[in-house]
DNA sequence: GTTGAGCGTT
């Protein structure tokens, strides 16, 4: 019972993936299988590890064989204090195999064909109420990324386009005079997490919508404009020699 | 020893 997550995933034909959130690192998937197992069949319990340093990343995904039993967990574990931290359990969005999820269950062509005029709602007796969980912590960290997981793939995303420089430093913001348009941009602090598949419901967004506002060229044809104007690269300092208050030279160096 | 948004492996 100790070997989750050892062997590969067992079996996913039937399972529902429930995605719990804001564990202990220190915690374990031996840890929550018993929490969740009390719940309902759990069929495997997988904690992600860094490729690195191999530690937890805070986040686990439990699988149950029943949705009734992982909706009671949802309901039982999520906000439950565990390792001393406020666990959030709630269905997995994404597989494994970066496959489409539905209520926490992988959908399945024979499913979607079964769709056309079978079930009417599997499970219409309740809906996803927000009760508790609007409390969860609004607080977001400043600091999305601690050590830069996410580190990988944004090497490469730099590597191709990096139009929209995520980290725009305030000084090239002043650089360009345009504070206001800035602060619009600074709305938008999306992820910029592109799935490989999106929900379609929710990319029904107006076509006329442009969801990557381009800037205004004006701002492209002057993005920077020198002072002197002679065109010296700000990556060039103008002040050569820290002088301190007794300015040392190598040549006077014999007193201090 | 630390961190704290999110979506997964043999």
């Amino acid at each position: 019972m100790s070997h989750f997550g050892r062997s590969g995933p067992p079996d996913i034909r039937d399972t529902f993936s429930l995605l719990v959130l804001n564990i202990s690192f220190r915690t374990t998937a031996d840890d929550l299988f018993p929490l969740f197992d009390r719940y309902g069949k759990v069929v495997d319990v997988f904690i992600p590890r860094d490729r690195r340093t191999g530690d937890s990343r805070g986040f686990a995904f439990v699988r149950y064989k029943y949705a009734e039993e992982a909706q009671k967990a949802i309901d039982r574990l999520d906000g439950r204090n565990v390792d001393g931290r406020n666990i959030m359990v709630q269905f997995a969005k994404y597989g494994p195999n970066a496959e489409p999820i539905r209520k926490g269950r992988i959908i399945e062509e024979a499913e979607k064909s079964r769709e056309r005029s079978r079930s009417r709602s599997p499970r219409p007796r309740h809906r996803d109420d927000n009760r508790d969980r609007e409390s969860r912590r609004q607080s977001r960290s400043r600091s999305r990324e601690r050590h830069g997981r996410d580190r990988d793939r944004d090497y490469h995303r730099h590597s191709r386009s990096r139009s929209q420089s995520q980290s725009l430093s305030p000084e090239y913001k002043d650089r360009r005079g345009g504070r206001d348009d800035d602060k619009h941009r600074s709305r938008s602090r999306s992820r910029s997490r592109s799935y490989h598949s999106a929900s379609p419901n929710r990319c029904s967004a107006s076509p006329s919508k442009r969801p990557t506002p381009h800037r205004s060229p004006a701002d492209n044809g002057s993005p920077e404009k020198q002072t002197n104007g002679k065109g010296s690269p700000p990556s060039h300092s103008a002040s050569p020699v820290p002088h301190r208050a007794g300015s040392r030279s190598p040549a006077s160096d014999g007193k201090e």
